[in-house]
DNA sequence: GAATATTTGTATCGGTAGGTATGGAATTGT
DNA sequence: ACAATTCCATACCTACCGATACAAATATTC
């Protein structure tokens, strides 16, 4: 039986999903109230709750699309570069370009959403804290099979050098935010990979 | 006249706006609720309002509180290195050790505070916008001034590096309140002083 | 001591936060 | 047609937000 019974939604979950995103991405977490939400979504408060349960279950489904797409996907695609060089230097190119993609706010959401919050909101907090980490893990174990390969350095510190790329995104998501240019975190990029060994 | 007539206030308004900037500090401008700056700074609601205006002013006073101690005076003390790399290497040094400090919250509070917020709080994130951008700026204007005098290459973008390095140390913000330690932030610091040219 | 000025604590303001109860509307299976 | 099920809309809940009215308390000035 494929078909659901009873009346079915009238709103695309997924698309409301997006626009959740979207006002999550500009305004925080705590930043954006319910009805900011229900208003960009299309739908009113309960069809909300139905459908993603609450604000902290909503926020982290939006947060799971922003992985797959976005700034987030570009710590993917870097990693399938060769050489752990190519993957440094795509990955900030990448960061550099989504963070200022005119179709989207200025800024990483893990970055921009809950660097400080409320009490209330501190498992949040916690949450985007750990999504950091993990992609700084991520990119570090990518540089610990450079070095086994052969292709980075032998003598080279995989964690210091994640750590470092790490927070030239971080960094070039508050420049972003603030207003800095695609050429600006370009440049930004550019100069971070000046800092590479060898 | 120097004794002012009528009942005298109980408490130190310096020690209480350190407190409050404390409060800030931790929990950012709009999570950090009324109720946390009267308790935190040992003051009733209308004692806050009759010393120092509303929430808003508290921070803007708190917030010239901080750039006068800790990360913001980082940056003046590096300014007066002789050497243009004196004063980058100094510069992510001192931030490195101050986003650190044990007795103060993790990150820098203009980087922490309200990158992002809700509508009616747009008005601090500007502000503290403006003041990430003053910071660069002063850099450059060392840089630029370092470039007349020699000591940096002819050829060097003073306005471009400035920007690196300001990014780098708002990436340290990030790292910090994720819980970085001051080792890991000096190795940062080092890290990016490779990038330096020459 | 009386008048004046200022701070203090309590209690409260209107507004909005996140979250729901309820009842009618729309679709399913029988 | 009808019961069952699910969704949508209004209206509302409690809690807390930033901000104040008010009167008791404490100082100075006359």
């Amino acid at each position: 039986m494929q078909a659901h019974k009873g009346r079915p939604r009238e709103f695309d979950a997924d698309s409301a999903l997006d626009k959740a995103l979207h006002v999550f991405w500009q305004r925080g977490y705590e930043g954006a109230s319910l009805s900011d939400l229900t208003e960009a979504m299309g739908i009113n408060r309960p069809s909300l709750y139905a459908a993603f349960g609450n604000k902290e279950e909503l926020f982290r489904r939006a947060l799971d699309r922003y992985a797959e797409r976005g700034p987030g996907r570009a710590l993917n695609e870097a990693l399938a570069e060769p050489t752990a060089r190519d993957v440094v230097a795509r990955l900030l190119k990448n960061v550099a370009i989504s963070l200022t993609d005119p179709s989207n706010p200025r800024g990483c959401l893990s970055v921009q959403a809950a660097l400080t919050c409320g009490e209330a909101s501190d498992a949040i907090k916690q949450e985007l804290c750990k999504r950091r980490a993990e992609a700084e893990q991520k990119l570090r174990a990518r540089l610990e099979r450079a070095i086994d390969e052969g292709d980075l350095s032998f003598d080279a510190d995989a964690a210091r050098l994640a750590r470092f790329v790490s927070t030239v995104t971080q960094g070039m998501s508050v420049q972003a935010a603030g207003g800095a240019s695609r050429d600006d975190l370009l440049h930004v990029a550019d100069m971070a990979m000046r800092a590479w060994p060898g």
